[in-house]
DNA sequence: TTGTGTTTTATTGCCTCC
DNA sequence: GGAGGCAATAAAACACAA
């Protein structure tokens, strides 16, 4: 859900918080630090390709700036997750195990048995929760 | 085993908006 | 005044080299 908007909409964190059995201020804290680390992490991309596009980041305001720019070697949520470091990849504190179970049990259930299996075939597949 | 660096979660303070 | 944002920071858990 990160992945696709940076800012949490009160229902939606509702929502979310529901399904994982957390409280929705645990939820919002996740979405604020999320954003911090999100928002260094690409920084830090910026600076090291040269360039300074602190204007481009997301904010409440704009928070979908143009940064198709930005990475090209890789995309940046790719970047900014998945290749960061062993640990930083999705999925692998408390609160993200909870989010992948809440999935993956999702998944196991008949209709998605199939596709389950498909999944645990590729490491670098995203998950997407709507 | 231990020391050190990193990551995650939570708190605090301040600011803005309704 | 309450809610939610950001920035700085603390504490605990974790990873990893020596």
């Amino acid at each position: 859900m990160f992945q696709k908007q940076k800012y949490i909409s009160k229902p939606d964190r509702k929502k979310l918080a529901a399904k994982l059995g957390l409280k929705d201020s645990q939820v919002k804290i996740w979405f604020q630090n999320r954003r911090m680390k999100w928002r260094n992490s690409k920084e830090r991309e910026l600076l090291s390709s040269g360039g300074c596009r602190e204007q481009t980041l997301p904010t409440k305001m704009n928070p979908h700036p143009d940064l198709s720019d930005v990475g090209k070697k890789s995309s940046g949520e790719e970047e900014a997750f998945g290749r960061e470091s062993p640990r930083a990849a999705f999925c692998h504190s408390p609160t993200e195990r909870k989010l992948l179970d809440s999935v993956e049990s999702h998944l196991s259930s008949p209709s998605h048995s199939s596709k389950h299996s498909d999944f645990s075939d590729s490491e670098d597949e995203e998950i997407t929760v709507s």
